[in-house]
DNA sequence: AATGAATGAGCATTCATTCAT
DNA sequence: CATGAATGAATGCTCATTCAT
């Protein structure tokens, strides 16, 4: 049976699912904000709820945020485990199959990355030891299953998996932020390279990791 | 005939040398401190001025440190300009001088990739746009001399070395980022994958870019 | 039944008593100092509540001295109404009941001009359009009231009771500052005619309102 | 023989001039700014001179703006007593002439009152005390010439004429410190009294002035 | 559990004035 | 005398978090 949320959440489910409501009003008001966090206030209100009943559910302001990026990354990681045990075929197109999807994905949900770039710089700073752990347990957690898909997947050396992603990832994450540092240059009238303009985020992302993972399971000769 | 710098700087080049001093003492103050900008009071007595002067140099406490880090990468890409110009033989022998040359640097200069991590959230937020126009076209300026030194270093098309260059800088940025993130985890107790943690960071940063070059450079046959 | 504010007003009533706890503090604050403003820690502090709490009850710090200077004036007008309303006889008689219920009020709280003094060229200065419109639109209620009252007290042409009480408020203010100034003037060391010190301020402003009043009010036959 | 002001003023005709031209350029700075002081930079640079050479010739910048004051009262109160000694006729002329005088020369010098309204909470407030002694005193010896002119051209008691003026010109000042409060209140869109706004601050304070100056000179009927 | 009132640490920046050159 | 570099005091306000109700 359905119910609504209660005034008071006394009921385990009714306690998650608060939780979640607070998440996913964190998640709003940081997609329609500028690029730092919204206030405790604005989620709270947001959420529909008092500032401390937010404290209630989340130790520091920090944490839901740092919450919220586990769960969209798990996203991620889930989608792609998922491409690459459905796709069929070679290798090669494997890896085209899980860099397509990852690619649309981060199109798809462009705060994903936005809050990535706040995560050590600002996310990290205020939480409570206890739970700084237990996120980046989870954290690690699905990121060997995730390695230990792609090693299955692709028939790799049992740990070269969780390599290749978390290289993907960062490739991901510094190319984000570079570009968004040549947006913010062009439209401060700057004029720079063709190169580095013409294309669009997601072009530019397909083009660097396809590189990557070239050189990465390739072996190679040099074209001169 | 060596000059001492005067209680007032008048002359051109004790402004110059008082700038630096400047610069010198924020990089000192940062890379002793925590994550974050240290407080404009601290960074006066550390060069010796009052709180007042600093201001009369720089407009804004960021404008120091985005001075700073635009000095630091101009360091970075003038090395590698003159690597790749130096060095001689195969294209591959350019390239793995270059990036070993990069990695030698950053590990020598282990604050340039923690102020830079602070890069887009923190610094930019709190420039007069003129500034931050000038400093961006000036960065823009270096990057694409870097790009064009690769170009002919390289015997590339026109215009895909500064996006091989930015290309690099993105992924070391990520990784980076990645391996703080990693190191917390480590040291929170949390059991990782043995591939993640077997290398210390500049090992990482070689075999990741050169994965990367790899990928970018070759006519590649897929080992299966 | 006599309530203690509690440690936290929830109360509507509470409330209300600790915002004019505030205003209370702040003017025991500006009465005691000199001539400008006392600072936010001090208001706090004289109130007993932390700096933060005043601002939830204000939105900055002039606001506070903009609603103690209204509620000042209310008064005033309020015992000008009542005295006009109650003193029996001719014209004259009115005018002077509220002359000399408007000079001793004045001589009683000598902190009303000093305040007053400071109104256009600083408390405006920093207030929200909203809450200063407010308070605008507050006075002018007042005032309206108040030259209503004066019109059918002294049976005048309706809208003449207010200018004339403005131009009394003018007289009364611009008096008050050129006496601080020839108060000074003395106590400086310098010699000065003697009309202009023989009276304390009081005096000197019923004579001076006596004679506009007279002059606005009269027929007048010129004495040469 | 006229001179253009040398680079270093050491006639006493050349720092004279050099004293006079930092008035001009601070008279011009206020007037061309909001409500508040211009910066000591600005009115160096308005001067055409570096910051340290205004203070040459001033203590603190709030004597550049006693200064100007003064002398722009001086001014005021030689045009009045010139109006008075010139207009023949009866007392009730002169008077008019005088008043009509004052209030024309306000309505064409509209920063007087703009200044003036700073006076006692801001331009004292930071002044040598023998500075400000030479002021007061200053200011006082015209008052009372003006004071004994008034007193023979109309004929009155001695020192009634200081009385007088005294009064006019504080009736003068609350008036316009008034105005500018009914100003802002119309423009923040309080709808107000017919009777406040009908008139421009000229034709009210003639009006206010007259009604004084009726009061204060007649032997009054009262109307009923 | 929920509320929302109370707390108070934290900090860049301006600008009048001085003083070395 | 003129300069302009150096000084440093002075302070309002936000907002994450706590805790009385």
């Amino acid at each position: 049976m359905k119910r609504v949320i209660a005034a008071h959440a006394h009921a385990v489910e009714d306690k998650a699912a608060r939780r979640t409501a607070i998440l996913q009003a964190a998640d709003v008001s940081f997609a329609a904000g500028p690029g730092h966090l919204p206030t405790a206030a604005v989620i709270a209100s947001a959420t529909g709820l008092a500032k401390g009943t937010v404290y209630l559910y989340f130790q520091t302001k920090e944490e839901i945020f740092a919450a919220l990026l586990l769960q969209k990354w798990s996203t991620v990681m889930k989608e792609s485990q998922a491409l690459l045990q459905t796709t069929k075929g070679t290798r090669a197109a494997k890896v085209s199959a899980f860099l397509a999807g990852l690619v649309a994905h981060l199109e798809n949900h462009p705060e994903l990355l936005r809050l990535d770039a706040l995560g050590y710089s600002v996310l990290e700073k205020n939480m409570s030891h206890a739970v700084l752990v237990t996120h980046k347990a989870e954290f690690m957690m699905r990121l060997e299953k995730t390695g230990s898909v792609i090693d299955s997947a692709l028939r790799l050396t049992e740990g070269r998996g969780i390599q290749l992603f978390m290289r993907t990832y960062a490739l991901t994450r510094g190319l984000w932020q570079s570009y968004q540092h040549t947006e913010e240059t062009v439209s401060a009238g700057v004029i720079i390279s063709q190169r580095l303009v013409a294309n669009p985020f997601g072009a530019e992302l397909r083009d660097a990791l396809t590189e990557y993972w070239r050189g990465a399971l390739s072996v190679c000769a040099d074209r001169r």
